[in-house]
RNA sequence: GCGGGGGUUGCCGAGCGGCCAAAGGCGCCGGACUCAAGAUCCGGUCCCUUAGUGGGUUCGCAGGUUCAAAUCCUGCCCCCCGCACCA
């Protein structure tokens, strides 16, 4: 079967009928979307598998009689494409390969070194990806963003505009890893791969004095400052004499550019060895103490200002120099600790002096101090080490013996080769995000909305509890500029929060000419009316030269596609983007308008193993169409992994089996669809609600995006009840023909090329993509019941065969003894089940059987709802489908006729079986 | 550290008080079909026992609640993910 042709033949049929394009009418609508992916490389599985997981909820709303808008679009925002560009210029052989592997030609390789390329290249190749899968997508509402789509620049600019009249951005100061060489900020992105997540960490800059001359000493601990004994510095290092206004400040010379950044200026008097500073002295600014300079090679020059106060009773470090140094002299005890004596940091490392060993038990010993720790002198003396330490540093810098200091825990290389330092940007804007009011309404818009799965709104809230300002614009980057900051380029995130509206309306402004709208005139009006319904609509219209009728039509279509129903994404967009789109949501719109749900899925693994390239099993989605084609793809990917933070598995082997399986499914159609008889049986009634009960349960899973269970139901469940239904030699026209109506109907969302074809050689007209969720019928719940009965007995024969050697000559079996029913009916009614079967004399003949029945029922209820009767005549009638499994003649006797002790063993639901030899 | 999610039989993965030795898939083993391979179909896949409907030991570890626990409670061990200015 070659899937890849039957899918091209459709996917041509769905886009010639536009039977995808939603337009707003008369039924209810559903809005489902994937969120828009970052286009600087192709899409793999991984991507497809998150997007299908909207598409499967879409397609199977369609059934359920929605009107369903599935837009969408691709983002540029940001670094790494303009970074990635900036390497091609540079001709960096490894982002060239990247390239390549993506399938770009060798020679077309060039054109990537303008990041506007990439935005022109990528789109065209995801969209060309996602239709080659079977997206049921809307492609008129496809856009990208950045200043290179002006309509969706000014839509952004629109939302920015309104942020700022409620006053939820802001300028403040942000501290960045810097570029010195290059002037620039430097993200991940725009640094060798070893040096990534590194970020600034804000520490205590304590002010050692003498007269007007200042020793600034980094510390992340500002509670040992009572126990500082002396001070140190690299004597083999240079340093300089910095001066800011009256004071003179000592910093080691390769950290005075950060140190002048961060402090925003000073000037360089003169340069010295650090040897020179040996023998100083400086007084602690909270103990008033006098504490003498002494030089030690632990003191790294290249980090934080080079000048270290010393505590060596509480670090190893300190100590080992320390001990060195002033072999007399004696640490002080600043904190108490269980388990530790009076100098914790003696005790820990003895007499250890190598780095290493140094390094590590540091690490123990401020944790333990941290959180066993109490303080034994200062102000705070009583206090946990983990409480003091906030109150000491607020202290220290309201009172100007400290300021605030930021510093990288490592070195990081920028790409251009030089080292970088901790810069503050001054004029940063961010957004609001701790203001308690907008985090109040975000949870009131959390409580009114469902979660695929439920777990994670607990995720949700607590990312929306733990938000900080936002810095929400950058420079250097691609992306729509603050409308009231030009220099500035508004940042990845923080464009992608609302878009979801502009989908409702993107088939206008997307295509303008084909509506007569000029998208450079627009203003600030348009959008509040399309949005917010502001303003008057010849106003309106005059001030942005849009048809007054076009923007009623418009905004009705806003009104009619929001509020978003679904949207789905990988659970890395959680505590990010997910929240950021709710914290815009209630800023600018009206709580009818607030999204519905939200749903995550967990990483793509393939074949158990986390995808990588190094690792080879990196699946782009345009391999995987080509290797299996669309629908077993699509099954594969459905049968990956439920809702969730869990991870999915996509296993490959698992797509030849979904293959076969279709493939099976098909034969069974050509041969069995549109054949059969007249004749009903017992087996008919059976598959009747087999099926019935599917229609139900496959859409309660499709409803909780259960994905994988649909498949498990839909390929395998099923099948195995088609085998069983011609295996019992039902062969019913209309059941056969409902069983496959209903099942390609089912499977249509998943599998949607496939059950086309299907459905067109049933002689269907129209798309099945078109078609409604089939209607389950009755359920008979004891018909289930009954053909459990002859399972059960073909698979005890099946064990018998085994055991019982010699031709069998007749087979009887045996129905429970007619107490038993009783027994097993009163034991899930009364109080004291054999009390009451003993007022019947005639169960009293069988005294200690009746007990020991009961008491078994009682610890593990079981036997079925069936009468004596409704077993026995089902068996009888199924007696020569049994026989014919047995090789010989099968009887059916009512139990209470016989003393055989196969009689005497039945038991409801479980027949005695006698073999005659 | 803070926060979140988990540990189920060879693997993946359901189950979340009793019909649970535990669905389904994959893998593996046997058989049928075939010249053969593949595909397909049938059967098996914790151990023991047995003319089947029986027993034993299992669901990270250790306790506890209950007539009854993979499922509830307590403690412990282990694994994964997020912690930001970045897509």
């Amino acid at each position: 079967m070659d899937f890849g042709k039957i899918a091209r033949k459709w996917r041509e049929k769905w886009e010639r009928s536009g039977i995808f394009e939603a337009d707003p009418d008369e039924r209810p609508k559903f809005f489902a979307t994937f969120p828009f992916p970052y286009v600087n490389g192709v899409p793999h599985i991984a991507h497809a598998f998150t997007f299908l997981r909207n598409e499967f909820l879409a397609r199977y709303k369609r059934m359920r009689g929605f009107n369903v808008l599935l837009p969408q679009g691709w983002h540029a925002t940001g670094g790494p494409i303009v970074s990635a560009a900036l390497r091609i210029r540079e001709g960096d052989e490894k982002q060239k390969k990247i390239l390549i592997s993506c399938g770009v030609p060798e020679e077309e390789v060039e054109k990537f070194s303008d990041p506007s390329y990439w935005v022109r290249y990528f789109p065209r190749r995801w969209r060309e990806d996602f239709s080659s899968l079977g997206g049921s997508v809307d492609w008129r509402r496809e856009f990208v963003t950045t200043s290179l789509n002006p309509a969706f620049s000014k839509f952004v600019e629109w939302q920015y505009l309104k942020l700022r009249e409620k006053g939820l951005v802001k300028k403040g100061t942000h501290p960045v890893v810097w570029c010195p060489k290059e002037r620039k900020v430097v993200g991940d992105h725009d640094r060798p791969d070893e040096y990534a997540g590194i970020v600034p960490e804000e520490s205590i800059l304590v002010k050692f004095r003498q007269g007007n001359i200042v020793f600034p000493c980094i510390t992340f601990r500002p509670e040992t400052v009572y126990g500082v004994t002396n001070l140190w510095v690299n004597g083999k290092a240079e340093y300089a004499e910095i001066r800011i206004g009256e004071e003179v400040w000592i910093v080691s010379r390769s950290r005075v550019e950060e140190f002048l950044l961060q402090k925003g200026g000073g000037e360089v008097v003169k340069t010295f060895p650090g040897s020179d500073l040996v023998g100083l002295a400086a007084v602690n600014p909270e103990t008033g103490d006098s504490v003498p300079i002494l030089p030690s090679e632990f003191v790294d020059p290249d980090f934080g200002t080079g000048v270290v106060m010393s505590v060596p009773a509480h670090a190893p470090f300190d100590y080992a120099a320390f001990r060195k140094a002033v072999p007399e002299g004696e640490p002080v005890q600043v904190i108490e600790v269980e388990g530790y004596g009076g100098c914790p940091a003696a005790e820990i490392c003895g007499d250890v002096t190598d780095r290493e060993t140094l390094e590590r038990l540091t690490k123990k010993l401020y944790a333990d101090e941290f959180y066993k720790g109490v303080m034994k002198v200062g102000k705070y003396a009583g206090m946990r080490v983990s409480e003091a330490r906030e109150k000491i540093a607020s202290d220290l810098l309201n009172s100007g013996k400290a300021e605030r200091y930021f510093v990288l825990p490592e070195r990081v290389k920028c790409r251009c080769g030089s080292w970088t330092v901790v810069n503050i940007l001054r004029d940063q804007w961010f957004l609001r995000y701790s203001d308690p009011a907008w985090k109040k309404e975000v949870h009131r818009c959390i409580g009114r909305m469902r979660f695929y799965p439920p777990e994670i709104e607990k995720n949700l809230r607590k990312a929306v509890d733990w938000l900080r300002d936002w810095a929400c614009a950058h420079k250097h980057e691609l992306g729509t500029p603050l409308p009231f900051d030009r220099d500035w380029v508004i940042e990845s995130l923080s464009d992608s929060t609302i878009y979801m509206a502009y989908y409702t309306v993107a088939k206008y402004l997307e295509h303008p000419e084909k509506y007569g709208i000029d998208v450079n005139r627009l203003k600030p009006s348009f959008f509040d009316y399309i949005f917010l319904g502001k303003g008057d609509p010849a106003e309106v219209s005059a001030e942005n030269s849009v048809p007054e009728d076009l923007l009623k039509e418009m905004r009705k279509e806003f009104l009619y596609w929001y509020p978003l129903d679904f949207r789905n994404s990988g659970k890395d967009l959680l505590q990010n983007h997910l929240v950021f789109f709710l914290f815009h949501h209630v800023a600018i719109f009206p709580e009818s308008l607030w999204p519905r749900s939200v749903s995550v899925n967990g990483w793509v693994k393939v074949g158990g193993e986390k995808m990588s390239k190094s690792k080879g099993n990196f699946i782009t989605l345009r391999e995987a169409l080509e290797r299996w084609g669309p629908d077993p793809v699509r099954v594969a990917e459905a049968y990956a992994g439920s809702p969730g933070l869990d991870d999915a598995n996509f296993d490959p082997e698992f797509v030849k089996t979904a293959a076969k399986r279709l493939v099976w499914f098909f034969s069974r159609f050509s041969e069995l669809y549109g054949s059969g008889t007249e004749e009903r049986k017992e087996i008919d009634d059976w598959m009747e609600t087999r099926i019935n009960k599917r229609i139900t349960e496959v859409a309660s899973l499709y409803e909780k995006t259960e994905y994988r269970e649909v498949i498990d139901r839909l390929l395998f469940d099923a099948s195995s009840d088609l085998s069983w239904y011609l295996k019992r030699g039902g062969r019913n026209s209309e059941v056969l023909r409902r069983f496959f109506e209903t099942h390609v109907l089912m499977l249509s969302p998943i599998a949607p090329h496939f059950c086309e074809e299907l459905w067109e050689s049933m002689g269907k007209a129209g798309f099945v993509s078109l078609e409604s969720w089939p209607e389950a019928g009755e359920v008979d719940g004891k018909v289930e019941e009954k053909e459990e009965l002859v399972r059960t007995v073909l698979e005890d024969l099946r064990e018998l065969k085994k055991l019982v050697k010699g031709e069998w000559k007749e087979v009887r079996i045996y129905t429970a003894k007619s107490w038993k029913y009783r027994a097993r009916d009163l034991a899930r009614k009364v109080e004291d089940p054999v009390k009451e079967l003993m007022k019947d004399s005639e169960i009293r003949k069988q005294g200690k059987e009746v007990v020991r029945f009961v008491a078994s029922l009682l610890s593990a209820p079981r036997g079925g709802t069936l009468s004596e009767e409704e077993e026995r005549s089902y068996l009888t009638s199924a007696s020569d489908f049994i026989s014919s499994e047995a090789g010989c003649p099968v009887s059916v006797v009512r139990g209470d006729v016989s003393e055989s002790p196969k009689a005497l063993r039945a038991e409801p639901a479980k027949p005695g079986i006698e073999v005659i030899i």
